[in-house]
DNA sequence: ATGCCGCACAACGTGCGA
């Protein structure tokens, strides 16, 4: 069973990149971030011509994230709890079980907030984001399922996730508090996918649109998968689609994704 | 030091992203 998420960057522009991408990828299950469309506009028709099923939770203009799946979903969460005055639509939560087998899985597709600029609110925000998905994820772990954690963490784990790490020490997707949040989620019994595979340099998942960003491949590693006990349990691969930043109309994030042996 | 580029919007400039 192969697992994605993608940023898509607004998906009345980038409709038949995505769909382009899952005819070719045909993943199981994709994550899908900054859809930038309120629910009623979401082109579901598209998505489910290919095969899925579309759950969507989004906002006007901002943000907002889907999930698709080719296995239909049993339950299905939107929101982050925690903060009920939060209006961003960056947390969608679905509980899937495969038609080939007994087995479920519990996906979290996320939308982490950028934070920036430091030192204000947007950035107070986006810590005050981490701990509440932590708490989410510590219940969850403590159920004992597969469960997964995908999504744009506007988090740069390490100098190694980025080709200039100089450039980014301003930046709240590189501040030690956005770092360290990162890492006690990961540390609660997660398996980051993309680095338990590699400990290799220039392993990147975003390039700005600006600058030649993606021709100087000046990129850096923010969009993770998190794996529970039991979904590390059945981890085969991972991969990044790297490709597709080279395509015509890219969003500037790329797809990257788990296969589990289920 | 700033903007570069791209997206969305009752929009033809502005806010936002990373």
């Amino acid at each position: 069973m192969k697992i994605a998420t993608w940023n898509i960057n607004g998906v009345k522009a980038r409709i038949d990149t995505v769909l382009d991408w899952l005819k070719e990828a045909s993943p199981d299950i994709a994550c899908l971030q900054e859809i930038k469309s309120v629910d009623e506009n979401f082109p579901r028709e598209a998505f489910e011509d290919l095969g899925y099923n579309v759950e969507t939770h989004g906002q006007k203009g901002f943000n907002g994230v889907a999930l698709l799946s080719k296995s239909p979903f049993d339950e299905v969460i939107r929101r982050l709890p925690g903060d009920d005055g939060d209006e961003q639509a960056r947390y969608i939560e679905g509980v899937i079980s495969l038609q080939d087998s007994a087995r479920s899985v519990r996906v979290g597709c996320l939308y982490l907030p950028n934070g920036n600029p430091i030192g204000g609110e947007k950035f107070t925000y986006k810590l005050s984001w981490m701990e509440r998905l932590q708490k989410l994820a510590l219940e969850h772990l403590a159920a004992e399922e597969a469960f997964l954690l995908l999504g744009d963490y506007n988090v740069i784990p390490d100098p190694i996730d980025a080709k200039n790490p100089d450039n980014w020490k301003d930046d709240a997707l590189f501040q030690p508090e956005s770092r360290q949040a990162f890492r006690e989620l990961a540390n609660l019994g997660f398996t980051e996918a993309v680095r338990a595979t590699t400990d290799g340099a220039e392993v990147y998942t975003f390039w700005d649109y600006q600058a030649g960003a993606w021709q100087k491949n000046n990129g850096i590693r923010i969009d993770h998968i998190l794996l529970s006990p039991q979904a590390t349990d059945l981890f085969k691969d991972c991969g990044i689609d790297k490709h597709v930043r080279g395509w015509e109309k890219p969003s500037d994030h790329v797809p990257v994704w788990v296969n589990l042996a289920a």
